[in-house]
DNA sequence: TATGAATGAGATTTCATTCAT
DNA sequence: AATGAATGAAATCTCATTCAT
């Protein structure tokens, strides 16, 4: 909005990959919204596939960051988890996050070249591990039932991912259903 | 497959939707991969995004009937979810299932027409209520634990739905993923 | 609508080049509303060219029929002109005489071959013989002004031509329209 | 003609629109004849439909100025009309007009969106007012003879109208047509 | 840094016509 | 005579990217 002309088509390319997806978002649509000139785009960020990867780690930048305050103030291993989810999902419906971002263009959909997946999969592998460590907590401080840390974190984020999807994108999805899903998590793993 | 050409364009479209998603998928690599002219797509199926509807319903119609033959060899409500649960994972890696169509294309992604995602919505809540129907039975006959079951429905599919994608379109899945998946259901509606 | 499917084609195609001109109207259209199958247009009729040919001239046919009856029960020249002009307009209005062929497609608009332009200029010029031979007597009798009788039937057959397209393309016409033109040739050309 | 590619492509397309019509008038033939890229002619004019639009607001835009300036000269309405009909014709056959996009592409012929229709009919009407006005004045001034001057811009506009399309796109029209449709408007008005 | 005109490859879609049945 | 599947050329339009200013 300022005289940050970079900074407006990241906010800018933000909020319309989220909302028409990668290939719907045109140079066009980016740099109007942008109230910014066109050539820009390729000035700033090189191309398409670097515009949109940088749209994606930044709120990946936000979502790690959130986290990491939620487990952090953690009482137990348990308690961690059940924060680390309920800030998963929250993060997703927060109008200001453009979660939609991560949602159809993340590792979990398009992403042409292999180096922008692999710092993709990086960052996704660091909220991975914030679940992992504080599953292996919790298993320690006898809060969590005794079940393989790693591969838990990765049903625990798949039952996130899914259940993030069900919410946005379909238009059947139950207002309680995120209720549901820390009720059903909490079941599964409490000692 | 040499004789109906309106068959193997299906057939075509199927693999490629899946392996190429539906932007990559062209015309001319439909045509090709199915050894036929270009103009007989529209010829037969009309535009690109009723032959993707085809294709998606296509899929799904094979996929609703190998869950309701799952399902109704079920011992117990439990045993059924369970089942449930196995038979929508192991069709997700069937290689000859042409499930990515779904992964893709589904409801949780980009359809554009209001019909067309009506069409597969109402497709998509008999999955949900087939296993709605098994919860319900399991609730019954004591087999599992007393939780609403509509709202576990969707929470148990968003799960498959979520461990689905880490599966097949991320790197760092674990091999045994789906077996932890299943073994945390249990863990969260045994009674 | 009874058995002949030839005749089918060529009602349909008339009413369709009418409402639709040429390039829009397709093999497509017509066979579907002649109820009859696509192959069957090219079969009977050749081509779109020589389809078009025929729609034209079946209605130039009634046209010219509905001319000599109007001038033959003249009383004089000067009541010959009027009576064809007046045959002329309500013919161009007729609901059931496919006019609107002649108002998109005749010589005044599209016509691919020189051959088939030939043959409709060659139809047209019949309709100007005709006005002009009724001029002629006119002229003779004492009732028309002493003009140029083959330009003068150019210039009431422009007159038509124009005020025709007046009516039946644009939105502004006075209802009174036709009225006024008869007026306006009645004066122009009366002794 | 060098620098200005957008110029180029309008000329290119008034051109080309006049000789071929709407449907045969190609974005490869605009750009060739233009000397011009393929893709500049929807960068600077949207699409196909907009360019003609252009087209022919461009001609009909000199068109009503050389009317106006014939009207503004003449010394009774009689005069005036003679020197708008006149005006009109040569307009007609001036090779450095491009009346033909209008004889193609006009209201009097097809034009899909219905804003650019009602955009074309509000030119058009103003030719008809410029018409109108000076039949006013003639029958005022006493030079014409009492008829509704609304009406009669209409017929002699039709007469225009048709005199034109029989001279520039029939093969059998008289070499003295023009001055025969002078001299015909004459005698209908003169009072 | 900033602009937006310019490019051209490529996508979807249309459709007259052919042809096997 | 009748059918409609099959063909492929051609049209319109999109858009990432380049580049002169």
């Amino acid at each position: 909005m300022n005289t940050n002309k970079k900074e407006a088509l990241l906010h800018a390319a933000k909020e319309l990959f989220g909302e028409c997806g990668y290939v719907e978002t045109t140079f066009k649509k980016i740099s109007e919204r942008a109230g910014v000139a066109l050539g820009l785009l390729t000035h700033h960020y090189g191309n398409k596939e670097k515009l949109f990867l940088a749209s994606g780690l930044d709120v990946l930048a936000n979502f790690l960051e959130k986290l990491r305050e939620a487990t952090a103030g953690a009482t137990s291993g348990f308690d961690g988890v059940m924060l680390f989810c309920r800030t998963y999902l929250d993060f997703s419906i927060d109008k200001d996050s453009n979660w939609l971002v991560l949602v159809r263009c993340s590792p979990y959909s398009d992403m042409k070249t292999k180096t922008d997946r692999d710092i993709m999969d990086s960052m996704f592998s660091q909220v991975h591990q914030e679940l992992e460590q504080i599953i292996v907590r919790g298993i320690k401080d006898g809060t969590i039932t005794n079940v393989d840390s790693k591969a838990t974190a990765q049903v625990i984020i798949s039952l996130m991912v899914g259940a993030n999807r069900t919410k946005v994108l379909t238009p059947y999805a139950c207002p309680s259903l995120y209720e549901d899903v820390l009720a059903f998590v909490s079941r599964a793993i409490r000692a």
